[in-house]
DNA sequence: AGTATGACAGTCA
DNA sequence: CTGACTGCCATAC
């Protein structure tokens, strides 16, 4: 059978996101051994609707920007679950998003 | 098999 | 930092 594919690594690691942090679709796809394949990572979260165990809110684009919030149930939703978890959001963008970002390439594999 | 789409990233100005 | 253009990969039709 066929791997699991790409959605279910995304799932994988979207799901290792520790609490009041978050990471960018780029880091998951660098994670998986396509760097390139930022946009699939997108992709994936976007089926990921279906799992709610999911966070995918925690999951933006390299600027902080909550790109996938219109993607969300609510339209504030996803800010609503980043401020629920101590993360500043303003204007759509992450506040400090260098501070909690996640790198699955340096916490996964340096530990 | 080819075209179109997509919650992006990198580079340049 | 923001805006615009290009590149890249995987899925769907």
């Amino acid at each position: 059978m066929t791997n699991e594919g790409f959605f279910s690594q995304v799932y994988g690691i979207t799901k290792q996101i520790p609490f009041g942090r978050v990471t960018s679709y780029g880091a998951i796809a660098r994670y998986l051994g396509t760097p390139r394949s930022a946009r699939m990572v997108g992709w994936a979260l976007n089926a990921s609707h279906l799992d709610d165990s999911i966070p995918a809110h925690r999951v933006v684009n390299r600027k902080g920007l909550l790109s996938g919030k219109h993607h969300f149930k609510g339209s504030n939703l996803m800010q609503q679950l980043l401020e629920n978890e101590n993360v500043r959001v303003e204007n759509n963008v992450i506040v400090n998003f260098d501070k909690l970002f996640w790198d699955p390439n340096i916490e996964l594999k340096m530990q």
